[in-house]
DNA sequence: TCCATATGACTCTGGAGTAAGTTACCACCG
DNA sequence: CGGTGGTAACTTACTCCAGAGTCATATGGA
């Protein structure tokens, strides 16, 4: 009864928690570079070396598949994040300190963070859900940085706060996706870069008072 | 012979100009607020309130619509900036002249500059090429601008220059970014903030010389 | 015998792009 | 003035395809 034979269907091959673990890494540095939207997932499983059903059957979707991406980097950095408040520096030193952290983590993976601010992501409420938590526990350090920095400034504006954050979170994307193209640079080489171009900012001359 | 009759098929209706500057204006609002690849051609055809074809008449294709919306609103931008580039002003003064000029066009129409951020854009030669000719000019701007700061920091590394360019188009983007999600606030309020987030972190301790 | 791992070969849908025809206006001719 | 052809503005009703998601089945091991 046996129809055409049928390359490796069968063969028992890899347990679920490894063959889950290599579809997430190549489904993350793949989302991650070229955005949710533009990816396949026949690419994802081609690229992962196995067939598109099996995705589905671990993932359920190619939304789950992406939220699932999300989680795992999110957790990533948001322990760094984490230990970085912990330490006590305040101010630009905290925020220079933060950045380390983050390039320290990101290193040879800086795709990661890129999921976060993919703009062809699903807007189904599962994977804003994922996204709300990891964003929420990040912005939640980032506000306690820019208040710190806004009170030594007098100014309690809570607009003024929020911009903040927004503009913060803005700079650490712009200096992950500058290295994303400057692949070369290493992480510790980042963190000095960072360090310089806040000095030269500082060093510059003083904004007329419009406050 | 006359089929089913065919309402206003015909019509002599509106003059193919002010058709099209009708069609840009509803496809570039709407690719700015949703982002390129989740928008229809049919969708914009029918808040445009006519027919697919019509658009494809006169746009060619989706990406040709897309092309066209980028022209347009990259003009009024680039316009802009060159105006208070020529004003003289220098270092953070000038940063902060660009962001008052560039708040003051973009008023009511926030959208036109999420479009050239749009991630999910087509990756063609023909858009490329548009997006590349206008951000070129910003660039322009803002590299003279950037090397003016660093060298009063005594700061003259390339690298450093590119990643500063990138940070301040951030920057400058999420001003833009976080305005869109405060309608009611105006230009002039924008403003006015912007100049206030540059002192706070001016008034901010500072950073270890690492450098 | 049952389950976990795995796959070739589908179905189905949304959305890009097209073919072919319809109607209104205008210029020109008699 | 009435006809008549040209063209600009417009539509319905398709085709076509990439890509999401599914079904039925195969195989090795406990």
């Amino acid at each position: 009864m046996a129809s055409r034979p049928r390359p490796n269907a069968g063969t028992k091959g890899v347990p679920r928690a490894e063959r889950e673990a290599e579809i997430l890494a190549v489904a993350g540095r793949t989302f991650g570079e070229r955005g949710y939207a533009a990816v396949s997932v026949a690419e994802i499983a081609e690229l992962a070396g196995i067939s598109k059903p099996l995705v589905y059957n671990y993932f359920g979707s190619k939304e789950g598949l992406f939220a699932a991406c999300l989680e795992e980097s999110g957790a990533v950095i948001a322990h760094d994040v984490d230990r970085t408040a912990a330490s006590g520096a305040v101010g630009l030193a905290r925020a220079l300190a933060t950045l380390e952290g983050v390039f320290a983590v990101l290193e040879g993976r800086q795709w990661i963070w890129r999921l976060f601010f993919d703009t062809s992501r699903p807007t189904t409420e599962h994977v804003e859900a994922v996204v709300a938590r990891h964003t929420n526990r990040l912005t939640q350090r980032a506000v306690e940085g820019v208040a710190e920095m806004l009170a030594v400034a007098g100014n309690d504006d809570p607009l003024d706060a929020s911009a903040l954050v927004a503009v913060w979170a803005s700079v650490f994307d712009s200096l992950v996706t500058w290295w994303v193209d400057h692949p070369e640079v290493t992480a510790a080489e980042m963190t000095a870069r960072s360090a310089r171009l806040f000095a030269a900012v500082l060093a510059g001359d003083r904004v007329r008072a419009l406050a």
